[in-house]
DNA sequence: CGAATTCGTTTCGGTCCCGTATCATTAAGC
DNA sequence: GCTTAATGATACGGGACCGAAACGAATTCG
């Protein structure tokens, strides 16, 4: 079975995520800066600037630029590869899973609480 | 009966979600921005810069700022109450609610194709 | 009436982000 | 080796945003 949401219900969950986010002084984060965390964490790696860049279907100064501010947040680090010095493999790091893993129970929180 | 996630599900619906705003070039819009954006179009009206200002925990010339940005894209609109001319009532606009309308589609859409 | 309060905006110095173009470094092809 | 290609970072001018403070306009209070 899936997950059945009306849009209205949708709309709302995402309103009381964002307000929590928000009034719980947590970064600010964009869309792109999300989805490119969410990308690191959830998807399997290796990640690196360009299969980001891809994925998102952005450039590649966008992700090296959010990869700046959520690696000065502690978010995610960045580390040569080895094998191919000219990649760089971005890595998960403890903060930032517990921020992840934090925000995924927002989420669940927030939906158990929704009207009908 | 709530609507029941799994934390997992909960982070890719937000995954898939915003990587489909950023592929699809929507206005890359900050958490602040959609609580604001949400509330003015879920919340009954009316909206003040003060209102909004105490219901996210923020200073007033964020939400300012916010509004400049998002009324730049015709998202909302700013109106001076008549009946207390200090007043500014921010309303919505009919780009503001197709959009809002298209999005919380797009919550549904990848909601319904989550893995259980 | 004048003083105090309220509302939203603006200013300030500073940081982050934009897209485009270019850069240094590294690897691969010949 | 030398050239070409690929990767990620950087420079640029411009815009958006930050928190804190000050601001003008409108209202309320005494």
């Amino acid at each position: 079975m899936p997950i059945a949401l009306r849009p209205i219900q949708a709309l709302r969950l995402w309103q009381q995520v964002c307000l929590a986010e928000v009034r719980n002084d947590m970064p600010d984060l964009s869309e792109r800066q999300i989805a490119i965390l969410l990308t690191i964490y959830l998807d399997p790696p290796p990640h690196t600037v360009r299969g980001l860049a891809e994925r998102l279907k952005v450039t590649k100064p966008v992700i090296t630029r959010a990869l700046d501010t959520m690696g000065a947040l502690k978010l995610v680090s960045r580390h040569r590869d080895d094998h191919d010095r000219r990649n760089v493999l971005i890595r998960r790091t403890v903060e930032g899973a517990l921020f992840v893993e934090r925000f995924g129970d927002v989420i669940v929180a927030r939906a158990e609480e929704l009207p009908l």
